[in-house]
DNA sequence: GATGAATGAGAGTTCATTCAT
DNA sequence: TATGAATGAACTCTCATTCAT
């Protein structure tokens, strides 16, 4: 299936974006890397900076798409958490250059622009503090200031993006795995506890 | 005490390179800030870049410094471990400009620069490594992936620098016991087995 | 009655290079001003600078056509000079548009664009010299510089493409008498001897 | 006396800007007329349209300034209308440039600026529009469309800007004196009745 | 007849840096 | 020490125009 030129300017404003940075990356580098001259780029995006809002519209509203299937119906907080994770995790995995652009770049956002990804952002965290503050009612989190764990566990998680390689040793799932567990072990569930299913 | 102009200079980058990051930082932006020329900060600095580069040695360099003599003469790992943590948080919420510079940049420098830097912070890394390694060998921690376990702590403690503020309810030694915690149970310590002094 | 494409494409240039001048008017502006793709425009015009040479050649031409009827086979210098004031004065206030784009765009035009287009201009005003010349000979114009008398004539005429409206009080009669009137004197005619027809 | 090179850029846009247009200038003309480079030219103007703006400011101050102190202590309304129209000619036979560009290109600033110089120009023909009005009312001058007659006598006089060369035959004086004696007559005051001072 | 796609050239403006004073 | 002046290179973006479909 054909990929269309929009398309492959995207990924290529992902790749440089993520790699460079915005600021660091020109038109030119953009054009060059999606096999266009620069004025053509201009068929296939508005400014520099709607391209970098759209980019991070879309990936930040999939994951919430994903985040909000991943969650529904599961009411046991330990399992919400677990699958919060994996999906974080795996997401950051696969896709490492369009997380890392969402997690650096919000800042040169205009206001306006911020403000729906912020907003995407906030309602993403929130299906975690809804499973953290659950668990903690239900007495199966252990956590003195929720915020900050849930803070310190995002953290965590998005780090993925910046380190890990499909060519390594370690698959998505044993990679996923392995976070679960640091995440559970911090809100003090005992390992064996909280399976992802 | 008078700060010299050269301090100030520095401060004013750490700031700006902080908020908007290298490329987004004018040398006019940083003159202002500085108040001063923008000819005159050239009595000051090399390059741009060196002054970028010059900011991430100093603090990576005064942070290694504090962490080699936080954990001299500490035997037991789970101590060593929670020093580290307490004092990559703290430096990370009392300097968090700097700590973000040291943090987004990287990829700016030259490669000589670059080599110098990385050369730094895996030399602060290993500190970490090898207290996690030895907690593991002596049986006291419990990771099935000890260097991916390094990396989600190292980047779990790296967003304090995003998020914290003096001037909320948390005090600095709460914060960084907090996060001690965290990462004693993800290693698999009972609360309380821990004491950082 | 069916106007075509081409005449659409016309009176848009027409419009906007009167209000934004040629070199402020886009092909784009152009475009949707009529109503087409940009390419599209291509099938109706050469380049934008042919376009703008038509519009000129058109307007210039009619005019001449009209002042030479206008005048034809009236003996009177003074009747002579009344009619092509009045042809001037209503051909400028119903088409301001298109004499502004005449008046202020001759410039723009490559030398031999030029060259036509100011030959049909020098072709009108000789009418008015002509009749200016007469009337002096005839000794019904009083005037040291005829030359600079016509000029200074013209140019009073001009104005009327920038400023007259016909929502305004004043009909198209009224104004080109008064016009008339202000000429007349100007050359030394007392008021009630210059009747246009 | 040494020229600035602030003056020396403002003369080299008053010049090409009368030439070719506001929209027809280039940045890179601007500073090749200048003799600057492109990047030097901002060190002596804030954008294009600002140092338009400010021409046009400098102009049109300029002229109203002297034609207040020209119209100062002056009863006779021939004689104020005379010295406001002697004036208006020398100023566009001495400066056509500076009047070009303020007669044609003021559609191109931006809503503020075009207030400000909107507002001198109204303020200068408010000179005008008085010596006529007390002309009428004192009975010295007749005309039944007062403010047309303004207009049309203000068209007229801007002309000279598009055609006069001190080279010619005609001096200044001769010329003003010529312009006059056309204003008058269009006032139906008869000649010898006006004289200037 | 109509247009989406494409582009080299150029627009106005800012960049980091140097240098004479 | 301090800076106004200067600039080549680069910036983001738009220009008028062509052409395959």
């Amino acid at each position: 299936m054909a990929v269309t030129t929009r398309e492959r300017v995207k990924r290529a404003a992902v790749k440089l974006f993520a790699d460079k940075g915005f600021h660091g990356t020109g038109i030119r580098d953009l054009a060059q890397e999606a096999k266009l001259s620069s004025a053509s780029l201009y068929h296939y995006m508005g400014t520099k900076e709607e391209l970098l809002a759209e980019i991070m519209r879309d990936s930040l509203g999939a994951l919430l798409e994903s985040a909000k299937q991943a969650v529904a119906d599961v009411t046991d907080p330990r399992q919400r958490l677990s699958r919060l994770v994996a999906l974080h995790v795996t997401t950051h995995a696969r896709q490492p250059k369009e997380t890392r652009v969402v997690d650096h770049e919000i800042g040169v956002l205009s206001p306006k622009a911020r403000r729906t990804v912020v907003g995407l952002r906030d309602e993403y965290e929130r299906l975690w503090s809804d499973a953290i503050a659950d668990g903690v009612r239900e007495g199966v989190f252990d956590t003195a200031e929720p915020t900050i764990t849930r803070i310190a566990l995002l953290e965590m998680c998005n780090g993925v993006a910046r380190w890990y390689s499909p060519k390594g040793t370690l698959g998505l799932d044993a990679l996923a795995g392995h976070y679960v567990r640091l995440a559970m072990r911090a809100l003090g569930v005992s390992d064996g506890r909280h399976a992802v299913s």
